[in-house]
DNA sequence: TCTTAATGTTTCTGCTGTAAACATAGAGGT
DNA sequence: ACCTCTATGTTTACAGCAGAAACATTAAGA
């Protein structure tokens, strides 16, 4: 509880970004449920209801921490892509990337998927994750790459909530059995 | 709002499974944030406290449905598994069923994989849906057989999870060629 | 300087989960 | 028949929540 007190000034400044970033250390540290926006406020040193005036409602603050993840998510993907430089490799690589973004940020990769869909949703190829996958798969499916985009996303998807679920173990040796060029798919 | 008020006994006579199947009715129509006790005991004609009598918290009658949907899962999945006959072609078509039963049990199927966990959890093997899988793992997979089960799973319920999360359109065509025993899985 | 729009505060309402103390009813032993 | 035990209800109370309404403060532009 520590209330910076430097400037006691009536308006915050910034305290949209302030609010996003407590809900992110929030999500860090417990979950979802974890989230208040009372709380957030008292944090962020601020009222309870100053929050509505830069979010209309709660379910509007924990989609901007969603799209926040989904942005982070790709990023991570394309950084070990580059790395593994491209091709079948290359694709796995950012397959066992996901996974790990996944459990290393179990509440945001949640929220990731369940608050930012229907509403102000990126529309599927806005974001890095998706254009990264897209592109691996027309270099990698030929014909076929919108069914193996689907499949590919499908099986780390479900990799990754079944082991944030505690239905598989997280373990990394699994992660790379499961996610392998040489297994899958019959291209 | 219709209070039956057939026998204003003091006893309801089974609360317990009154109650889970007020909170069943809750995931069809609504979904897990729609569930309150104090609404199911409206529901059922009782005061908000009785439900503690049953259940120790909230969480604990979440997880009863949760089990309840798991159960309903398996069942439906050794349904089509028969139907088609075993072999790769059921393999596939318990997977389709899987994604399915998810679609049509969207708040069910969610609530299955976030609370039965890590509590009163069935460890693997005691279910029905993990028992099929096991099947038809071994059958087909031969050694590699835990390798499959597990890119079968993440393969199913990856699509499932993204169907449900508006991120992948909910058609049955693409059920279809996801999941299709032609195409997947070098064995 | 005056006005206005953005941002923050106070106050209020109705909901929630759940703890504590008490009430009722049926079952079994005496 | 009585008594006691136990399971299952009820009442009352509390603290925390999201959000609506009315009001206060500030900075910026006319």
């Amino acid at each position: 509880m520590v209330t910076v007190s430097t400037s006691k000034s009536y308006h915050h400044g910034d305290l949209r970004s302030a609010l996003i970033e407590a809900g992110l250390a929030h999500l860090e540290s417990g979950g979802e449920a974890d989230i208040s926006l009372r709380q957030l406020a008292r944090e962020t040193g601020v009222s309870a209801t100053a929050v509505y005036r830069h979010f209309p409602d709660k379910k509007a603050l924990l989609g901007a921490l969603a799209n926040d993840g989904y942005a982070r998510l790709g990023a991570a993907q394309q950084t070990v892509a580059d790395a593994a430089g491209g091709g079948s490799k290359g694709f796995a690589a950012a397959g066992r990337a996901y996974v790990r973004f996944a459990l290393e940020n179990p509440a945001l990769f949640r929220l990731t998927f369940t608050h930012s869909a229907q509403d102000g949703m990126m529309k599927f190829g806005e974001d890095g994750a998706s254009q990264l996958l897209m592109a691996f798969a027309s270099e990698l499916g030929g014909e076929a790459s919108q069914r193996l985009a689907l499949q590919a996303w499908s099986l780390v998807h479900g990799l990754a909530m079944l082991m944030l679920d505690g239905r598989v173990p997280p373990d990394p040796a699994i992660i790379d059995a499961v996610i392998d060029d040489a297994t899958l798919f019959k291209l």
